[in-house]
DNA sequence: GCACGAGAAATTGGTTATAATATCGAATAT
DNA sequence: ATATTCGATATTATAACCAATTTCTCGTGC
């Protein structure tokens, strides 16, 4: 009889296994553990959570419907692996849903917790310095960004916007791996956090614009190389 | 021994009972024969589709994930209701996201199969001059703007405007149900092939902002009115 | 030494039986 | 009339099992 250690955290109780699971394994992709191209045994995982197949099979056609599982018949599922034109066909998608986002919140900055925003961006300062690993890193960062989106109060675009971050986790986690690029991305989240503080929607929108340009003009150059050497 | 009888689309074969399934609920929820709210019985649409549990569970999971299917712990499976709010949130995203797309096939007008479009509008016209009942139509026009989306060729887009219209589904049913406005549904289709036809991105843009437009100053309206007498 | 098959092992996809648990409704008691 | 208990029902999860198929392995032949 297994023990069932699913708790990654603690306080969170789920109303049935499957959801757990979900979860389990979701964090297991973004964290690293398994990676693009990973096979997704069923029983294996049933076995690290301590639960019966059924559950992980759920579990595993929900991340299917999310983008994040792939399946092939009778040849079981894998992490998915997302070519270099999916992440900017993501990024484009992702830059007009965060533009809504952002306007929505903008209607009404007290929606926005400034206070959690400055806690946050103090904690990305402090493990920047720390040089933390990276998926910590994105982890705060991203809950940086989501604290203004979820201002909106939008929970279809939430959603949304949730996956496309998934999804694209693995060329956002590439980003982070640069030392060198850690005062440009700290400048970028500090204007975020000061056009929230000065509550201009304007403000708020053209730092975005320069999280985006960047992106465009200093990451994807890099992702483009690491690609072109992949394939040589 | 149930005979399975799955079978909706004659010639679609599938690698697994599974995706059979999702496909069944879900155009059972799309042909309206399911309704927002009702209950999905595990056990009797595994009857229905002469399978076991198993494989429906897994699809209506599959369906939670795309916001079809809302579960309630321990209390069952419902089909999903949308509220106006929802449908007005998800209208906007589709806004933003169908510029995209529509952008992205503009930028090659071959990839737009013309010939089809010309077919699916004179079916359009048939079926609107016919009276056909609301669902067929707007599976019509379903098929009609989405043979432009995919000239996109964005595969992570359409999986996302295809839920978004899943989703509000319920809604668009409604603009079917008002004869009077059938001119004007035509007059709106016929903009799209003639800027298609012509190749201008611009008129294509503008076809679709004329389209939205009517949904904000005709349908809206009187969706809210609906939703005031259902309050009353 | 390496490619190629045949057979074995493993894995998936699906069924069925079983049990635990939670919910809902009805009957009973207060 | 209201609260409680009890039972029917449905969900949630386990386990055992089977068929189909893929993958692995090992030996053989070139």
């Amino acid at each position: 009889m297994p023990t069932s250690v699913i708790s990654s955290s603690p306080i969170i109780t789920y109303g049935n296994v499957q959801d757990a699971v979900v979860d389990g394994i979701r964090d297991m992709i973004l964290k690293g553990q398994l990676k693009p191209g990973d096979r997704l045994r069923q029983d294996e995982l049933a076995r690290t959570f301590g639960v019966s197949t059924m559950p992980v099979r759920e579990a595993l056609r929900q991340l299917q419907a999310e983008g994040l599982v792939v399946f092939h018949p009778r040849r079981g599922a894998t992490v998915a692996r997302i070519s270099v034109s999916e992440y900017e066909e993501i990024y484009l998608i992702r830059e007009a849903l965060e533009t809504l986002a952002c306007r929505w919140a903008a209607e009404d900055f007290d929606r926005i917790p400034i206070e959690r925003l400055k806690c946050l961006l103090q904690e990305i300062e402090a493990a920047e310095a720390n040089q933390d690993n990276a998926h910590r890193r994105m982890q705060l960062v991203r809950e940086f960004f989501f604290t203004v989106f979820e201002a909106s109060g939008k929970e279809h675009l939430l959603r949304i916007l949730s996956n496309l971050w998934d999804l694209s986790q693995q060329y956002r986690l590439y980003f982070y791996s640069f030392p060198e690029l850690g005062p440009k991305r700290l400048a970028n989240y500090h204007n975020v956090y000061q056009a929230c503080l000065d509550r201009n929607p304007e403000a708020l929108l053209n730092a975005f614009r320069a999280i985006w340009a960047d992106r465009d003009q200093i990451l994807m150059p890099l992702v483009r190389e690491k690609e072109n050497k992949r394939q040589a």
